[in-house]
DNA sequence: GAAAAATGAATGAATACACATTCATAAGTC
DNA sequence: GACTTATGAATGTGTATTCATTCATTTTTC
């Protein structure tokens, strides 16, 4: 029992079990049992349910911005930080499935029973997006009539919404590679200046 | 009391209740109030708390397909058909703001915590989409090289991650018209074959 | 057509149970 | 042996569901 960290072990264990049950669902009993520890233990180092929730959320989404921020550095062509946004958030969502069922569907709807929890990191991640086309409408690469507002919604949307059917469906026509080039080649044909085409 | 029909009025307050607290949060005794009825009157007309849920999907997403078929009808141009998608889309999220709450929020994890149930009305409304790309490939609008199952996911997720915040938001720096032009405009000119261009 | 009987929709207090949280106790560590 | 960390049975609360009862309406009887 030595130096493992319960506190990551837990979060570990919820992201399992939330997965599979949803929050509500899921009982504390149940992440314990997943986390090889007492029923008590888990509010040594939680102060609820909720808490677990809002950690997990924090953390991971903290890791996924660092991740995804430092992949961007090495690229200037909007188009292609778009591509490589889009092929990251993709990959990720197929490499850690649980964390994305947890995240695509108990994020969303937090906001509901935890009144006061604003989710800053969350408005962090897909602000990325939206920091990527002005820096193209900056170049003239990116249409000027653009909202950015709109755009950044529209896209990570689409992200989401092919990668939650992509991790849900257990048979697949296509990867997520292709999934994601096929994304971000509509939205980059779709979004460039005249000159540009 | 007679004639007034209790079977609407629960669903239409369990709308209102869903919306404002989720699902798990909602009480019985809530939505009994709202509707101004007993509890144990709810039971005469479900079986039980999800069966309220799932009769509100079938029953308003039935509703949702029958109107953008209607609209769809009366035009034959891909690229039209996916611009009145968009905006039916997008239009009813703005009327209906609870039913689109629901619908976004409790829709996604309803396979978590009923595991019989599969949503057959909600993969008919979004197969409307492929359709449309199809017809589109055939006419030769639409590049071939394009996965319907990948574009009606991504379109549908566009649409509805935009319209989700634009609900969530009080203030809106854009008309749902014009977000909805943005985005069919986006994925048109994305998708269509060189020659269109 | 008035009185009596039957119906079943509606009620809401009572029940039953699940499960988050607590805390007295135990085990581990130095 | 003092301190920290962990345990899991016991507690208490919240709420979904039940069901005995009410009462407005309809049907039957004379």
């Amino acid at each position: 029992m030595r130096t493992s960290d319960k506190h990551s072990k837990i979060i570990e264990a919820a992201i399992t079990v939330f997965a599979r049950k949803g929050f509500f669902s899921a009982r504390i009993s149940d992440i314990a049992k997943e986390a090889q520890v007492a029923d008590g233990t888990i509010y040594l180092y939680f102060n609820n349910k909720y808490d677990i929730l809002i950690s997990l959320f924090e953390e991971e989404i903290g890791k996924i911005i660092l991740e995804v921020k430092l992949l961007l550095e090495k690229e200037t062509d909007p188009r292609k930080m778009l591509h490589i946004f889009a092929l990251h958030h993709m990959q990720l969502m197929e490499e850690k499935k649980e964390l994305a069922e947890v995240l695509q569907m108990e994020l969303r709807q937090s906001n509901k029973f935890m009144k006061e929890y604003r989710n800053t990191k969350f408005i962090e991640y897909v602000d990325v997006v939206s920091a990527i086309i002005h820096k193209g409408q900056e170049e003239g690469v990116f249409r000027k009539s653009l909202l950015p507002g709109v755009f950044k919604r529209a896209f990570f949307g689409a992200l989401d919404e092919t990668s939650r059917l992509w991790v849900l469906s257990p048979h697949h026509s296509y990867t997520i590679d292709e999934a994601a080039r096929q994304i971000s080649d509509i939205f980059i044909s779709g979004i460039m200046t005249e000159s540009q085409a």
